[in-house]
DNA sequence: CGCAATATTGCATTCGAATGCAATCTATGG
DNA sequence: CCATAGATTGCATTCGAATGCAATATTGCG
């Protein structure tokens, strides 16, 4: 070959600089330790020492490289989120906080994005190689992948999901109640004739939501309630509620939709198609409180999930986790707090 | 010493199980480079080789950790991914977007949620350490901070930004021909009494759509058009619509907004509080193309972002910097496409 | 001033995988 | 059957920081 292999030149041109400890320490004229326990909160260092270390390190523009001491001292400093479908409105919101919580814990975040829940198997190949010290999952795992998670003692925690019989923490809104005080609220404002707009039945939430509210009528002596499945999108909302709409007959005067974006298309559906309009010939409650509930043009009867609470207290979990493993797991439930808007004739 | 230092039991209690090379290699008879070159694809192996390790790392349940693998050959696989507004309807679907594609190349997302631009600061701190290979930015930066980029040899892309004067390399929409087209539809349908609600004045691409859309109403002989500013936030564009509605006697009859989210709100306040109806009494365009924009109530006429083409783009671009060191900056414009709907008189 | 108790510091090793180099093996050609 | 180029493999070292232990410095007290 005429040409050697001879990229590395001593000194770059546009001078990178991987300072090391070692670095800082011949330039401040003492150990590597030294200098290692200059950066770690609580070490054993004088002042004096403390002061030549940090001038060192400043002059020189050095930083902690995280990942080699991930690799020693066994924790990196990172957790997983998982999430499936972040262009749920509701996931955007709950994300930023997660993160920024996490943040003020000097924790960093990496993001999983599933395209599909069915991603899950992919993702958790993906995660483990990079030995993050815990898992947020805004995303449902089957029994196999939880004893995973317990098999390598990797903190875990649900948002907003959990397996039934399973005992993994989660943190979540109460669906019941949420759903009765929805249920209670439409009745006593004199609806008789509900139906519900389901979300998908993989939706461990959406299930509850529908069940809560299917017993919660029986105990009112409503059966037959219809119960169409959709996929918690805009246009699933729309198009089942065009069924209602033009389904046999009685078209039903109260709508329960399993969140707010597919009540949102309920509400635009029978208004554009149907020149219906809420509340005086429709009712429609969501469940979420999303932002664009409270646009004017809906204003949602709806409710709201205390998300600050909720990811403050699974990033709190999930820290005390990984900072004393073998606590117990534990399930936080949290009360939705109901929101009454224009799109509902409602009495609390 | 009466205890022999020998803290390797063969067996954990509860299993949990930091698998290493050296116990791939003992278990399989072989060296650990053996072991590690078998998981680099392209390294010499034999068959015999590969199968004998292979097998040995699925019975011991073998990964490679990821942290000790960067270390020695200074590339962690991650990249950062800088989000100021998270919350703005527009990013969730740009960071599932860009999260998904990086995944498909083995490069993992580390999120960065930014409470505000102007701690875009303290979070290059924490990026850092981690030794990421790249950095997507969609959030402002300052000169001094792409300065900092450009020192580390650090791969950065502007998502939908971009520093005025500054060669870094980005992905954008062509704010210009989107607010020009948006103008000349209006214009071409009737309209001459237009007014903008424009965005932040740090937004740059708010500040662009603003520039270009007065400079093509000013070719068009409209001049004196009122600019009012938002700050992206339904509340924003319903507050600013309100006040030309209200203001001194002539109200426009178009609205330019910078993005769809005002453009909504601006909708919403002409109809909940004065009675006027798109694009009947009054025409309002936005920019960006988000999901509500969709939606029946509001059918904006808009001109949407090619997010798939976009983000592909900065994928490629970062990891290409990423792969061939030295290689030149990149700019990379897409137009966008204009969308029409029920919510302006427009003419093509 | 002397000695024990305590506080700092440095030394040497460790974390787990990658890799240059040398040793060994294999296949090929004569 | 032997020499030799090429393919495999193992050895030893490396990445950068953390830490147990031993060496040294400091402090307090009698």
């Amino acid at each position: 070959m005429a040409e050697k292999t001879r990229p590395k030149v001593v000194s770059i041109k546009s001078g990178n600089q991987p300072v090391t400890s070692y670095d800082v320490a011949r330039h401040a004229g003492v150990s590597q330790s030294a200098v290692s326990r200059c950066f770690k909160p609580g070490a054993s260092v004088s002042e004096k020492m403390r002061e030549r270390v940090m001038k060192a390190a400043d002059e020189l523009g050095y930083e902690p490289n995280a990942i080699a001491r991930s690799l020693i001292s066994g924790r990196s400093n990172l957790v997983a989120i998982l999430i499936s479908n972040l262009t749920n409105l509701y996931y955007p919101e709950v994300l930023a906080e997660l993160t920024q919580r996490f943040s003020a814990h000097g924790v960093r975040v990496l993001l999983f994005a599933l395209k599909s829940e069915a991603d899950a198997n992919e993702t958790l190949q993906q995660i483990w190689p990079y030995r993050v010290d815990g898992v947020i999952a805004a995303a449902e795992l089957s029994p196999d992948h939880v004893a995973e998670f317990e098999k390598r003692g990797m903190p875990l925690v649900f948002y907003n999901r959990y397996l039934a019989g399973n005992s993994a923490s989660f943190v979540c809104c109460d669906q019941e109640d949420g759903a009765r005080q929805l249920i209670d609220g439409l009745y006593n404002a004199g609806h008789r004739r509900m139906a519900i707009i389901a979300g998908p039945p993989e939706s461990v939430v959406g299930v509850e939501r529908k069940t809560a509210a299917l017993e919660r009528l029986e105990e009112l002596g409503l059966d037959d309630v219809p119960v169409l499945e959709g996929d918690y999108s805009y246009e699933s909302g729309f198009a089942l509620a065009e069924k209602l709409a033009t389904g046999n007959g009685k078209c039903p005067d109260a709508i329960i939709c399993a969140n707010d974006v597919m009540a949102i298309g309920a509400l635009d559906a029978f208004r554009v198609n149907h020149g219906m309009s809420a509340p005086e010939d429709i009712s429609v409650v969501g469940f979420d409180g999303v932002g664009p509930s409270n646009w004017k043009s809906y204003d949602l009867t709806t409710v709201r999930q205390p998300v600050r609470r909720m990811t403050e207290a699974a990033v709190t979990m999930l820290i005390s986790m990984i900072e004393e493993p073998g606590s117990p797991n534990e399930k936080r439930v949290f009360s939705g707090i109901l929101k009454t808007g224009a799109s509902a004739r409602f009495a609390e």
